[in-house]
DNA sequence: CGTCTTTGACCTGCGC
DNA sequence: GCGCAGGTCAAAGACG
């Protein structure tokens, strides 16, 4: 299918140079709004349907994202109850109480046995986990595909960072990198960041604490700081064959949404989606380009030499 | 001149 | 106690 055939892009611009020519071509006008008027009833009934299925996925993200909270808590209450109530050979008793490393421990990854500890412990034990999750910093992890030839440690997220130190690590090669939020002073997010050790293309940033700010890139005198090639859950791209919407939702959302505890409304959510889609379409040249094939096709098909 | 990056030194926790 | 590894500090230099 070319852009000329594509529906969306028939605009319907009746430029008819004649009350002949549009005589003449009336009926197949008609006939053609007529098709139109059905084509757009569909789309709706099917935007309707999509925006549906989006609620639903998102609803079942928020319950996803809680259950994992809730299990990560339990894996560290484990983990404390076992250095607690058992001798734990080969580990030193830890400065400052030991929550710390205890975290460390269930962040390896005792996992297996949390699930029937929690079970067999009750209420009590529940809230003490809700305790400990308030007082450890949140820690998300996101992974953002790269140029492999660009050596930089930059994810571009919409915030401001400050590198403040760089290491190289025993179990990859590849440096480590480590942000600050520089922000507002007092904020508490740290940022590291790392080529995966298995594709060198992909840099996996690991996010510490929450932000006590909004996000800079959302005020109009730092839009320039916007992710231009940061994890936007949303590309659209012109083809051949008609514009392509990719929506990528299987990509944990960027930093500063993805440490709000709460999921955004449908509705709020619809709106920053199509905010991008124009955003991302307006900035495509191809895009532009086609558009004005398209309105030139419409001229030309309209035009007395094309109609007889 | 202010801000940011680089990089070696230092600190801290953990395993032996 | 010692060594190792990860994380942080801070001085120096680059840059706009």
């Amino acid at each position: 299918m070319t852009l000329f055939d594509h529906p969306s892009l028939d605009l319907g611009l009746n430029i008819g140079p004649s009350s002949m020519a549009k005589k003449r071509n009336y009926n197949l006008v008609k006939d053609e709004k007529i098709a139109l008027e059905a084509e757009l009833d569909r789309m709706n009934e099917e935007n309707k349907r999509l925006n549906e299925l989006l609620a639903a996925m998102q609803a079942n993200y928020a319950v996803l994202q809680s259950r994992l909270a809730e299990f990560m808590a339990a894996a560290a209450a484990a983990a404390t109850s076992t250095s607690e109530g058992r001798s734990s050979p080969g580990r030193k008793r830890i400065k400052g109480g030991g929550g710390e490393s205890a975290d460390r421990a269930a962040a390896g990854g005792s996992t297996s046995s949390a699930e029937e500890r929690e079970s067999s412990c009750g209420r009590g034990r529940v809230v003490m986990m809700r305790e400990e999750e308030e007082a450890r910093p949140r820690t998300t992890k996101l992974s953002v595909r790269t140029d492999p030839s660009d050596a930089s440690l930059v994810v571009k997220d919409g915030y401001q960072w400050r590198k403040y130190g760089q290491k190289v690590t025993r179990d990859n090669p590849c440096p480590r990198a480590y942000y600050r939020c520089s922000f507002a002073p007092a904020c508490p997010v740290k940022k590291k960041v790392q080529r995966s050790a298995g594709d060198r293309s992909v840099l996996v940033a690991t996010y510490e604490g929450d932000h006590n700010h909004g996000m800079p890139s959302l005020a109009p005198a730092s839009s320039s700081d916007h992710p231009a090639t940061g994890p936007s859950p949303c590309s659209v791209s012109v083809h051949p064959s008609g514009p392509t919407v990719t929506l990528d939702l299987t990509r944990p959302r960027p930093a500063g949404q993805d440490q709000r505890p709460a999921p955004e409304s449908p509705d709020r959510f619809q709106r920053r989606l199509a905010e991008q889609m124009a955003s991302s379409l307006t900035k495509d040249p191809t895009f532009t380009a086609a558009l004005a094939t398209a309105i030139s096709g419409r001229f030309l098909r309209l035009s007395p030499d094309h109609n007889s």
